[in-house]
DNA sequence: TTGTACGCGTTATCAA
DNA sequence: TTGATAACGCGTACAA
């Protein structure tokens, strides 16, 4: 059996309260007596038990994260970066991971009552007005990444200004038969980044003077295969668009497939443009709007520490900034081919070419 | 406040003993008394603590999972495995990432005295005698995934055979200058594996009469920056290999890389393989050998949560067998080039097709 | 079948 | 500067 402190204290032949108190390093407490009980400790391997620590304290030392989808490589480098400060701020965490509504309800209204995390990083999932008042009244520190709320501290993405971004570089590259797959809404997860990232694509449209086509903008997952089939409907129509930007990497890389199962060069016959600069991106080449997913999670970390601390913190918003990264999947517009007419490339090269894998 | 068992017990006129057997639905409690105490929870919201009831019991609900560099794919893709039982068997997930020596030593040394998990799930880790005596002592379950001990069920991946058979495998496509890219010992971590793979190699290479080679093998970090830097030398020696076996599926690709930037042609000058079967693997076409990383997740979290539940059970060894996964990146040998012949190729052609890019 | 009292291992209060 | 004692919220013998 593990010591406890009153194995020190008898030992030590001090009280309870003196142990404890040289365990927490209060001053009021003689140094010769610290010395003692501390050697005790040391001879007794005797460690505060953390649980009986949380029952009183009412801290547990531990972070709680709830994501949607952990696996996917977006969220995974946010938890990257929120692991490295729990790490550093010696915070044990705990990962929430959410794949359905029920799942999320079922986080959402048990996490406030049962204590077992001193406060809660909410990802890309915005928690209605019934649950942030849980949330308040239960008095459980709350930080919101990916996702905004006025009544938490929220770490957002300037979705507007880098998908406005993305579609004006695709304009300037001459390119006026712009496909756009956006991500799906998966029951409310998500919701605000595809819409920014919609209203960001009519402003660059906007400015350009270029009319939406209704046609050229799907809905896919927002995964690799979401965006595959998206892509292939998009780029069997009659006059099909010469670039698409897609709401994620994930989306583009499926975007990425689809042409190359039908022969269409990259970047020669079409631009494709991602969302998110995680590492495939970099790997396959992909041009994209880069944002500081780490950075996020690191901050939001430190946010939520710092308002565990200080609970009368009032909320802010911290906004991040995209970077367009141009890489190699983008690329001037060729004048506008049909069906019919692209022949110019031989048929054999042509799919020898777009079947060369390689990176 | 929250209400707690005494406010149930008070509002529903019982002893708090009566409202315990209620909530832990003893049979010991007359039908007519339950209702009423559980219509008074209900009104009451009273949710137990799970704090105050750990203290107790001596369970927290909760597993703990040591893992290094959890973002790496492959442990990403295992990680997925282990909560997906986690969550269903309604257990928290307790993150502990270990990057270093320090790290590791730290939670090993930490995490049997305080008991803020049930049990303890280790990835690619061995603990040493002193460490495994004291995750005993404490009485602390244990399950390895991808790591062996006698002392602890393991969960292991036929890492001989995979190696064995990846070799095997480009011996019969005709390839007689294998490389072989092992995966760096770092700090003890993925010791078994490397060594493995090696004694995989060494055993098809002597069934096919072929000597082995010094040069040719390399070690390197378990990454794709790894991987490329060793192809690099790999690559520019004079007798350059005509096929390339990566320990993983990172370095691999990092291999791909290496050959696209000194314009070596990927299957038709040089044949990838890899190890694990990542999804990347898949996007790049990669030939490889594929593990059940999920599955080994998954069940690794069942049997920990099994012998938690019967701490009594005798360890096994678990084995999973490897896969070969044939893809677009493994082809026949060509007769060997050296660098002064191989200006078959027009120049700006091959460099064109090799950089090409898009998967 | 039900209620009471005690213990789990700490921290915090207060008197000494 | 110290020690005794009361919480913290729950499970559980044991008594009724």
């Amino acid at each position: 059996m593990a010591a406890t402190i009153h194995d020190v204290a008898r030992e030590a032949s001090v009280g309870i309260g003196t142990v404890s108190r040289v365990i927490n390093n209060s001053p009021r407490v003689k140094p010769a007596t610290r010395e003692r009980v501390l050697a005790v400790i040391d001879k007794l391997q005797y460690k505060p038990d953390p649980i009986a620590r949380s029952l009183v304290s009412k801290r547990t030392n531990s972070l709680g994260v709830i994501v949607p989808f952990f696996t996917r490589p977006f969220f995974m480098e946010l938890l990257r970066g929120v692991e490295i400060v729990s790490a550093r701020l010696e915070r044990e965490l705990i990962l929430y991971n959410v794949e359905t509504n029920a799942q999320r309800d079922h986080y959402f209204s048990e996490l406030p009552m049962r204590r077992k995390v001193d406060g809660l990083l909410i990802v890309s999932l915005t928690p209605g007005d019934a649950v942030s008042r849980r949330f308040q009244d239960a008095g459980l520190p709350v930080v919101l990444i990916d996702a905004y709320s006025p009544l938490f501290t929220s770490l957002v993405v300037n979705n507007v200004e880098g998908a406005y971004e993305a579609v004006k570089f695709l304009i300037e590259k001459g390119h006026r038969r712009i496909g756009f797959i956006n991500g799906l809404i998966e029951g409310n997860f998500k919701f605000n980044q595809a819409n920014d990232r919609l209203i960001g694509l009519h402003r660059a449209f906007g400015e350009a003077g270029l009319l939406f086509e209704p046609e050229l903008v799907l809905t896919s997952e927002w995964s690799r295969m979401g965006g595959k089939q998206a892509a292939l409907q998009l780029l069997s129509q009659q006059k099909r668009p010469t670039a698409i930007f897609a709401a994620s990497d994930m989306q583009a890389v499926g975007v990425l497939e689809a042409a190359k199962e039908l022969g269409i060069l990259v970047p020669e016959q079409l631009s494709v443009i991602g969302f998110d600069g995680i590492e495939v991106s970099e790997l396959l080449e992909l041009s994209t709007i880069y944002q500081p997913v780490q950075a996020m999670g690191e901050q939001g970390a430190a946010l939520l520490v710092e308002l565990i601390d200080n609970p009368a913190k009032i909320p802010e918003l911290i906004r991040f900034d995209t970077k367009l990264l141009e890489r190699h999947t983008t690329g001037p517009a060729l004048t506008p081919v049909t069906h019919s007419e692209e022949q110019g490339l031989p048929e054999g090269e042509a799919s020898r070419l777009a079947t060369r894998h390689l990176l």
